[in-house]
DNA sequence: GCCGTTTTCGGCCCGACTGTTTTCAGTCG
């Protein structure tokens, strides 16, 4: 398993004896583990082959995660995860994902009210039986019924980071079989859609029943549910649907445009060929009996007089207007990396470490951005703290050389549309991003007020993951994005994409109508240790699929000119 | 379950908020 799998199966398991009642801090201690191995900048089984107790070195894991673990990392199997997982029902797991339910109040309707699934969950909701329990009232009952389509989409969709990588772990697989000769991606992962609701694999094989067998055998499957000549549909552990096709190498093109879809965009493509007395399918682009293209996708676009378009465009929203190919920006584009956290506050990396984190990441400039302190559980800077940071900061880039240094802050803006820091500390910073984490789901009148009080500050330079939004598990906050956009043209402000995987906010939408106003994005990795920056892939497609360029994105800008903009705009 | 001892047990990050209570448990980040 990968270190991402490992730490996915110990929080399932944190989850399951947080239900079951477990003592809290070995529920913990679980959960650092997690964080611990997704963190790790090797394998798991890279380090257990250079030495049986490496686990033992990490910090937060003795003898009996060790043992968990390495169970795990190379037999993908934890009987102790089995075990528990029979006890509890996965409906009560998916309730903790509804907002303002935890373990204990999830526990008490499952023990109290005997509900297993959602839908008992909304039926006893419904009836007002959940109100009548000790510690819920009317209230909570509410909130549960808002919350329950919020759980039950999370269990049907996986974020594009779990999807893409378990995708491109399988793909190699394939790869290595005697006789495939491609494996490519296809569907929702290759046009790097926010979430997946199932994978798709093309290969071009000699023999499929190789690659089949392999897929079947593969640690990452837990069942084949269908299996024909060209076609296998699995199941993987993770809940995921997985489909493989084999498909004959003059198909290939046309049978990856048709399973990269959207839909849409395919039934677009489809009506066009047939304007040209021309037929569009899986097995290529046909005049009558002859098959005038499909072999690579290029030559059907071009068949149809378009240029060729990028998977993450196939939405159907614009892309046929595009006259020429669109050379949209590329993860080797970004130079600057501006948000990130520290051990200041709740970050995992040193100044220093954060610092040579970015460089191997080829960055040339970042800016430390730790908490306000407002964010109390991340031990938030106040002013006399922020200072200090800042001092130490400064100190250690006068003696950094090959990447610059900004002295930041991730500013909160307060509930009542304040700022957690005075104007005058604000002042001092080399750059500013303020942004939403409390009070979410105040009415969109106060969020605006809030937005536009940040905005019209003049120390913030940039808007950070502005609706607050965790993919699957927490609703966006309600914002006019109307005034919000057009505020922060008026103002200057930058506005950030955050590329962490389960927020990428802004969203595709909003971020290509700021590419219209011309206001300048930025895309952050909001990393929170040395190997964080991995993220800003996520966030360089999520710009791709706005339609976003080199130059709509600030943070491709050479140092110097990116700090132009920032006094330009203060 | 981990860790570090005043070394085999006792503590483990915490402040604010919400909705429930009538002094606080649970949730959030």
């Amino acid at each position: 398993m990968s270190n991402s799998q490992i730490a996915a199966a110990l929080t399932e398991l944190a989850d399951l004896l947080e239900l079951l009642g477990e003592n809290a801090f070995r529920v913990r201690a679980y959960r650092n583990a997690a964080r611990t191995i997704e963190s790790l900048p090797d394998e798991v089984t890279l380090l257990l082959d250079q030495s049986p107790h490496a686990l033992l070195e990490l910090e937060g894991i003795g003898k009996d995660l060790a043992q968990k673990i390495s169970s795990l990392a190379t037999t993908g199997q934890l009987d102790q995860l089995d075990e528990v997982r029979s006890q509890v029902p996965p409906g009560v797991v998916q309730m903790l994902k509804i907002p303002g339910l935890g373990p204990k109040k999830v526990a008490t309707l499952w023990k109290e009210l005997q509900v297993n699934t959602l839908d008992d969950l909304q039926a006893a909701a419904t009836a007002g039986r959940v109100a009548e329990l000790k510690g819920f009232g009317k209230k909570t009952e509410q909130s549960i019924l808002e919350g329950i389509s919020l759980a039950a989409e999370a269990g049907r969709r996986v974020l594009i980071s779990i999807a893409r990588e378990a995708a491109e772990q399988i793909a190699q697989s394939l790869r290595k079989v005697a006789g495939v000769e491609r494996v490519e991606i296809a569907g929702s992962a290759r046009r790097w859609k926010e979430t997946c609701g199932d994978l798709d694999l093309l290969a071009i094989a000699a023999d499929s029943t190789t690659a089949m067998d392999e897929l079947s055998q593969h640690p990452l499957v837990s069942q084949v549910v269908a299996r024909g000549e060209t076609k296998q549909h699995v199941r993987l552990k993770s809940g995921i649907d997985l489909d493989l096709r084999v498909v004959p190498p003059e198909s290939f093109g046309a049978a990856w445009q048709y399973f990269t879809g959207s839909k849409e965009h395919n039934v677009v493509m489809r009506r066009l060929a047939q304007e040209k007395g021309l037929k569009l399918n899986e097995y290529g682009l046909f005049r009558g009996e002859e098959m005038v293209a499909g072999t690579d996708e290029e030559s059907i676009y071009k068949t149809l007089e378009l240029p060729w378009i990028p998977p993450e465009l196939r939405e159907n929203r614009g892309e046929f207007h595009l006259q020429a190919p669109i050379d949209l920006i590329q993860p080797g584009d970004l130079q600057g990396d501006l948000h990130m956290h520290t051990t200041a506050t709740d970050g995992a990396g040193s100044i220093e470490e954060m610092i040579e984190g970015a460089r191997a990441a080829g960055l040339k400039y970042i800016a430390i951005t730790d908490h306000s302190k407002r964010v109390a559980m991340a031990n938030g800077l106040d002013s006399v703290r922020l200072r200090e940071h800042w001092r130490k900061i400064d100190s250690i880039r006068q003696k950094t050389r090959g990447i610059e240094v900004l002295c930041g802050i991730e500013c909160d803006i307060l509930e009542d549309a304040t700022l957690d820091l005075p104007d005058d500390v604000l002042a001092e910073a080399d750059w500013v991003i303020a942004v939403l984490h409390y009070g979410l789901r105040q009415p969109a009148e106060m969020i605006e007020k809030r937005l536009l009080a940040a905005i019209q500050n003049p120390h913030v330079d940039c808007i950070g993951h502005p609706s607050g939004r965790l993919i699957g598990s927490r609703a966006p906050a309600e914002i006019n994005y109307h005034t919000f956009l057009k505020a922060a043209q008026d103002y200057g402000v930058m506005l950030e994409i955050n590329a962490n995987p389960a927020r990428l906010d802004l969203n595709d939408i909003q971020s290509a109508r700021a590419k219209e106003l011309r206001i300048p994005i930025v895309i952050n990795s909001d990393s929170h240790h040395i190997h964080g920056f991995q993220v800003l892939e996520y966030g360089v497609h999520q710009a791709r699929r706005a339609g976003l360029t080199k130059a709509d994105v600030a943070n491709t800008l050479d140092f110097a000119s990116f700090r132009n903009l920032i006094r330009r705009n203060r």
